[in-house]
DNA sequence: TAGTGGTCTAGACCACCGC
DNA sequence: CGGTGGTCTAGACCACTAG
């Protein structure tokens, strides 16, 4: 087989939701009937129907069949890491300027989310971004040895650097997302070409490696009627919390 | 056994990890290891791994030891969708002051989320919430049928709605959030008693019973420097989108 | 190359749901 | 009550990591 039984068996199940062949609420058949159907074990159905719940498109309950659940609108976690990726995904066309481009001491904040001593060299890049033209984001990201000389070494040009660092076999694996908002600076406005005061949508983005070594971490400044986030939870999925600012 | 065996391994482990006795970045023992340890089948105790990959407390690649991600500070769901719960778990003391209550036709962007015909009939209610006697957001819920009308019986100054329909059986299982920034309108202004056009942190939620059938459709606004939201992601578990705003 | 996690099987018993 | 999902066992083989 190409890839794994089991997936094959969950990307069969969502396609046929994305089709419509079931609409949300809809009942999904046993995990005995699949396994007939599929010549697999019930452990294998099983670890299907887990991989759906986790992505938040079924729900279950012991006793009764499993029920679709609304709107799957989902992406991968390649795309929620890359601005240009999810770009693209959505059919737009990506592009970024830089607007400055440092090597320098960490300062306290910095050392801390990347977990690096206090003094360490980080890379530092400050880029707006573009979604067909217009701008509606401003990237501010510290880049944590060796990422941050890899970064370096790009052309000031590179529109992805997550891919472009992919393809050097940085492999981002985990990310902690902290939301609220904000209103603009006055450099945020000049950036945004915006009035300054505005709300902008705020994402502090901390992404670490498998090994949970901390890679980057980034102020990213959403216009506010640009974007927006959505997040699935559940009983079994506990992915986001609701914090006091500290500030 | 009171609990599940698996759980118990989870939170065992879990346990460790708050208590410092593995450190951000450790690596755990391995499978084979902990089976011995509780007299558990190996399943059973990659059935614990799998709870707190899903939880984004630790990562897992094949061949190498699982290893323990940054900092965890999840909340439950119910603290999620309960903001009398969650205040309290954070030390607050929640209030709310009712300031609309009314049985109406829902409009079309209720009926859509709700999922229920045009022109039905939604429970409609505006609160303003507090931490310890500061406003910091308003919601605008509406419930629709059955539990608006056991939402409709309760009296006015019913701190938590979520805890009290919980207590007559509503079973909340799975919740959307969209977040995104947005100006303070002058009612929002008046309400949360600061300058209009002041950045608030809006988070519109749709949360479903274990059917997956609607319960609520909410449009919280939260003072921008009160609030924030953490999200925990990883590439088994997608649980983030980001959205091109569609208004 | 030895150890580890990823996948899969074929059973078993129980708790819960819905008819 | 039968069907269903939740839990658990005891094996097996493979792909990958790390020393």
């Amino acid at each position: 087989m190409g890839t794994t039984l089991y997936r094959r068996v969950a990307e069969d199940i969502k396609a046929a939701i994305v089709s419509g062949s079931y609409q949300a609420g809809a009942r999904l058949p046993s995990e005995s009937e699949l396994a007939a159907r599929y010549g697999a074990s019930r452990g294998t159905i099983r670890q299907a129907f887990a991989a759906l719940v986790a992505d938040g498109v079924i729900s279950s309950r012991q006793g009764a069949r499993r029920v679709v659940l609304g709107g799957p609108r989902l992406q991968t976690f390649n795309e929620l890491v890359s601005f240009s990726r999810w770009a693209r995904a959505i059919g737009e066309e990506p592009a970024g300027r830089v607007e400055r481009m440092e090597l320098r001491a960490a300062n306290e904040d910095e050392c801390a989310h990347l977990e690096v001593p206090l003094g360490s060299r980080v890379y530092h890049l400050t880029r707006v971004r573009y979604l067909s033209g217009r701008p509606v984001m401003i990237e501010r990201t510290a880049y944590r040895e060796p990422v941050g000389a890899m970064v370096a070494g790009m052309a000031l040009d590179v529109v992805s650097i997550t891919e472009r660092l992919e393809d050097l076999g940085v492999i981002f694996a985990d990310a902690e997302h902290q939301i609220d908002a904000v209103a603009a600076t006055s450099e945020d406005a000049r950036l945004l070409e915006v009035r300054s005061r505005v709300p902008l949508l705020r994402e502090r983005r901390r992404t670490a490696d498998p090994d949970g070594v901390m890679l980057e971490w980034s102020d990213d400044r959403y216009l506010g009627d640009a974007v927006a986030f959505t997040v699935r939870n559940s009983a079994s999925v506990k992915a986001l919390s609701r914090l006091p600012s500290q500030r």
